[in-house]
DNA sequence: GTTCGTGTTCCACTAGGCGGAACAGATGCC
DNA sequence: GGCATCTGTTCCGCCTAGTGGAACACGAAC
C-alpha cells in the first residue's frame, strides 16, 4: 500500500512529458514540485535512457529507453504483431485505417494501427486511452461485460461530439444490438468527421481481449457500402486472431 | 551527477521484467536487491501502471502504462508511422521481412518490422538492441559517421556467428564499400541462417537518423535474385522518407 | 552593460526509504 | 492429514538518502 515517494514523482514528471517535449521550470509547475528536485528527478531519469534532453542544457522529451520497456509489455507488443496480416486484411477489404486496441479499466488503450497510403489520413491514436463508451472499440467490449457496462454508467458519460451517447439507456440499448450482430458501428460519435466499426477478438476460453476496428472519414467511410457486409468482414477477421 | 537511488533501482527491476514475467524472489536475486525492497518498488510501480500482476498475489510482468509513455518517445513512434507504408512496399518487392531502427550510441535500436504473411519467418526484433557492428542497419550508419566507427573499434567486436566481422581492418574496408554503393549487405553475420540489407534514411541536412532493412531466411533470401538490385531498392525507398 | 530567463549545484535538515525479520497463504511432499 | 518450504506482503526502528530553498552559472535579449 505504502509508494515510493520519488518513484511516484519521476512517473509524473514522465506522464506530464508524454504532452510534449518541455524545460524544467515548465514541468516543476506542472507537477508542482520545486525546480531542483525536478531537475535530479531528470538527470536520473537520463541517465537511465527514460528521457533525453533536445539540446544540451536545453528541454527534454521521452527517450528511446522506454521503446525497449515497453516491447516487453503483455499482451500489447506481442498482440500486435499477431494483428498486423488482419489489420493489412482490412485495409485491403474497406481501403481504411484499421487498428487494435485493448480494453484497459474503463478505457480502450490503442496499441497500433495501419494506414492504406492515400492523401486523406485519420491521425494514428496509438498509445492513446479513449473512454469505452465513446468509441465501437468499447462497445465491443461492453457489450460482453455486464459488470464493467455497469461500472461504467455508474459514473458521468463524456461527450465528445453531438452524437455521443452518454445517457445511460440508450446505451444498453445499443449494447443489446452489438451483441446481437457481434460488431458495432458508431457515426461521429468520438470525432466530427470520423466513422468506424469494430469486432471483439476472444481468448480461448471466449474472453474478449481485444478490438479489431476500422475508421475513415465520414465523407466515404463507409459511404454506399453495406456496413452489415462491412461489419461481418471485420467481425470474421478478428475471430481469425488466436492468443493467450 | 547525483542520482536518486530508488529510481534507478526501479528501473533495475523494469529491465528485470524485460526478459519475462517473474517473480518477487527471483527479481530480487537478479537486482541483487533484499525481497522487501523489491517488493515494496514493485507495489509503487504497480499503482502507476508501469507493472502488473499476472495474478493477484503472483508474477509481475511489464505493464501496459508503460505503452502510453513509450508511444511519446520520439523519432521513435513518429518514425515509426511514417515508415510503414515504406515498409509495405519492401515487403511487396522482396517478399521478406522489413524494418525500422535508428542509431543509439553504439547499437541499432529496432522500432518496428512488418513480416508478410508467410509459413516460415524470421522473429521480431522490436524494441530490441543490436551492436552496429554486427547489421548491416548498423553498417549504413557506421559508414557515414568516421567519428563514431572509431569509437566502436575502440572496444571488442562481439562474434553473433562465425561470419561476424569483428576486427578493424575489414570493417573498415566494408564501411567504404558501403559509403560508396549506398546500401550494406550481410550474410548471416548477426544470426546464423540469416541475411539482410539496408540503407539509410536520412534528414533534411543530410544526417543518417534511421535505416530500414530487409531481412530474410538464408535458403531463400536473396536467392537468385540481383543483390545490387534489391539494395538499390531499399536505397530508394529509404529515399522517400522525409522526416525532421 | 544589465536584466531576465534558463538549467544545475550546494548543503543543512529530516522525512522518507530501507531491509532484516516476522507474517500469511499456497503448494508439495510423505 | 500435517509438516516443510516455497511464495509475496507487512511491520517498524535505524539512519541514509532524498529534499528543496537559495545560490550559482550560463545565455539570450534589450
Amino acid at each position: 500500500m505504502s509508494t515510493v515517494q520519488s518513484i511516484d514523482r519521476a512517473f509524473s514528471v514522465l506522464r506530464s512529458l508524454t504532452a510534449g517535449p518541455a524545460g524544467v521550470t515548465d514541468i516543476a509547475e506542472r507537477v508542482h514540485l520545486p525546480k531542483s528536485t525536478v531537475s535530479r528527478l531528470l538527470s536520473t531519469l537520463e541517465e537511465l535512457g527514460a528521457v533525453e534532453q533536445v539540446s544540451a542544457g536545453g528541454e527534454y522529451r521521452i527517450g528511446l529507453g522506454m521503446l525497449e520497456l515497453a516491447a516487453a509489455a503483455r499482451p500489447g507488443r506481442s498482440l500486435v504483431s499477431v494483428a498486423r496480416p488482419q489489420l493489412a486484411e482490412l485495409n485491403r477489404f474497406t481501403g481504411e485505417a484499421a487498428g487494435v486496441s485493448i480494453p484497459d479499466g474503463t478505457e480502450m488503450l490503442y496499441l497500433d494501427q495501419l494506414t492504406p497510403d492515400s492523401e486523406l489520413q485519420v491521425r494514428d491514436w496509438t498509445g492513446h486511452r479513449i473512454p469505452m463508451h465513446a468509441v465501437p472499440s468499447g462497445h465491443v467490449v461492453l457489450a460482453n461485460d455486464r459488470e464493467l457496462l455497469d461500472r461504467v454508467l455508474a459514473t458521468p458519460l463524456k461527450r465528445f461530439t453531438p452524437h455521443t451517447v452518454v445517457k445511460a439507456a440508450p446505451l444498453r440499448e445499443r449494447m443489446n444490438m452489438v451483441r446481437a450482430e457481434g460488431y458495432a458501428w458508431a457515426f461521429e460519435e468520438f470525432a466530427d468527421g470520423m466513422n468506424s466499426v469494430a469486432a471483439a477478438v476472444r481468448n480461448d476460453s471466449g474472453r474478449v481481449i481485444a478490438a479489431l476496428h476500422v475508421y475513415g472519414p465520414a465523407s466515404r467511410f463507409p459511404g454506399t457500402s453495406d456496413t452489415a457486409e462491412i461489419g461481418e468482414f471485420v467481425l470474421a477477421t478478428a475471430q481469425k486472431i488466436r492468443i493467450d
